[in-house]
DNA sequence: GCGTTGTTAGTTATATTATATCAGTCCTAC
DNA sequence: GTAGGACTGATATAATATAACTAACAACGC
């Protein structure tokens, strides 16, 4: 279920990571995180939560919404924005400006602001760890006197597997 | 008319630019563009940049549409898109995808992505000018074998004159 | 000039994304 | 066990954006 479709070579199939660990980590991440920080983490926000990582691509709110109404009833747009909105103020998930879509925050461990590489062909999402970025970005603000306090970097192109040969 | 609230100080008021005159050298500069490229800059396209310039402030696609419908007939929010994706794929306004707006660009002959300062409390707009920035992001993105093609760069937080002393 | 062709703009309809508001329900702390 | 707050449900509507087709216009060759 989690394979792609070139199977071939098995350094290619270690690399990839498999996806239901990968949401089972994000879905104890969050628990873990929600608990530390004595909010509830209830059947509805880890149902989101899930769904965001069903793919590592971005997820658009109504199809979000579509996919929660197969197994929920009573689902409505405010349902999934709101859920989205929690799970984003705990880093938990980021929004992708440029797409209107969501992905799940693959370290919401670390201090960080949402940097990303989005292949537009595959649109497959890679979150930069780079903490240099922030550093360079503030550097920069601070020339011109500017307080930053949210980064949107968003690098759209091509991701290694679908550039041209 | 192009003044701000606070007219006291006259350093103040050298370092503001007058408005007018700011939109009137994006106009020629749109015309010289288009007439280069073999473009037609119409009433059109020259009355939308015009308002999309009349503030330093992002501007959204509908009140512009409002704006435009007190000057012309037959406005719909086509005509509004259309008539910014031509000014965008001529590099003369960008849109802020953080804000759901545009902004003029401030430099259109160099070569730029787009990088921005946003003050969240005031709303001015500052299109940073700094290159090296795509530099970083492009090594960056080369350590992850990605090729940007556009970058959105878009930061938040407040501008010198917004901040508590 | 005159029609052919491509560009620009107008028109109508609809899709997509997001928020506001109020009413129940369910937890949890006391 | 109940009061207060957090969570969810329900309804309505706002805000943003695109599709598809038609009409007007401008440039160009003849």
């Amino acid at each position: 279920m989690s394979k792609t479709s070139q199977p071939e070579r098995e350094t290619e199939r270690i690399v990839e990571h498999d996806r239901s660990v990968c949401v089972q980590t994000a879905l104890s991440r969050a628990e873990k995180r929600c608990a530390e920080e004595g909010e509830r983490f209830t059947g509805l926000r880890r149902q989101v939560l899930e769904l965001v990582w069903a793919e590592h691509k971005p997820a658009k709110a109504y199809d979000l919404l579509k996919k929660l109404s197969d197994i929920r009833s009573g689902v409505a747009p405010t349902t999934v924005y709101r859920t989205l909105d929690f799970l984003q103020e705990r880093g938990l998930v980021h929004k992708i400006e440029s797409l209107n879509a969501y992905v799940g925050c693959s370290q919401p461990n670390a201090e960080h602001s949402g940097h990303f590489l989005i292949c537009d062909a595959c649109s497959e999402i890679k979150e930069i760890e780079n903490s240099k970025i922030s550093v360079w970005l503030e550097r920069v603000a601070q020339d011109e006197e500017f307080k930053i306090t949210t980064e949107t970097v968003e690098l759209h192109g091509l991701c290694n597997r679908c550039q041209p040969a």
